[in-house]
DNA sequence: GGGACACTTCAAATACTATTGAAATATTTC
DNA sequence: GAAATATTTCAATAGTATTTGAAGTGTCCC
């Protein structure tokens, strides 16, 4: 992950409704959510939440992949661990002070959907 | 830290230049640079580093004491741990998959200065 | 106190970002 | 295939951020 990566990712998260939009998706875990369900949670109109995705999605912080009609959006927890590693990065020139470092790898529930799902990142 | 707060902290960090401070102060640990030597470390002009500085303090994410002629810009380690804390909490709604958290707790080298030390939050 | 040094503040120009309403696309259901 | 659903794309507008040059403030040293 180099810098401009990090900038746009914290960028993206920089704005109250995508901050929002993405805690929610990390709450939800690897399984993500429907777009319309985060609209009606976070009582977004739907084309302002499609830009926030977007910036999102551009980003690297979600996936979106197609089920039915619906968009599902879950959140990349690789990039958010490689956001914080960036920022904590060779803390303190290495001193041995506790610095611990963030790792989250949790693992869907859902067996993953081969046809349909193309991934868009 | 609030929301608001927390948008400020990103929005703050969403800059290349400011990415650039805060990660040299982030190594250069509780005893912080001199503004000058981060200008010339860094090639930024001075009126450009003094508005870039200006909004890591707003956010809570650096503190700064005068020294003399100079002054001294440091980050603010408990800033960034309840930053990472609020972008990672709750991951998926608790779940018991490896997420750790970060802590950087370092110490100064340096005795607090107590007259000429006021600072600017 | 006068000059040099280290930074900050101000004002103006330029560029980016978010939101809205209207129209378009993809998918399912009848 | 037409209607309904779920979401995206487009265009316009208003608000916010970054940079630069010029002037100002606080501190040290003679």
């Amino acid at each position: 992950m180099d810098k401009s990566d990090v900038v746009a990712a914290l960028a993206a998260l920089a704005q109250d409704s995508r901050l929002d939009v993405y805690r929610l998706l990390v709450q939800a875990g690897p399984d993500g959510l429907p777009a319309g369900q985060v609209a009606s949670r976070l009582k977004l109109a739907p084309n302002t939440l499609s830009f926030h995705f977007d910036r999102l999605r551009q980003s690297g912080l979600v996936t979106v992949v197609r089920r039915g009609r619906s968009m599902i959006y879950a959140a990349r927890f690789d990039t958010m661990n490689a956001l914080i590693g960036y920022l904590t990065d060779n803390c303190c020139a290495g001193a041995s002070q506790g610095c611990v470092v963030v790792a989250c790898t949790p693992e869907s529930k859902v067996a993953p959907i081969l046809e349909s799902a193309r991934v868009r990142t």
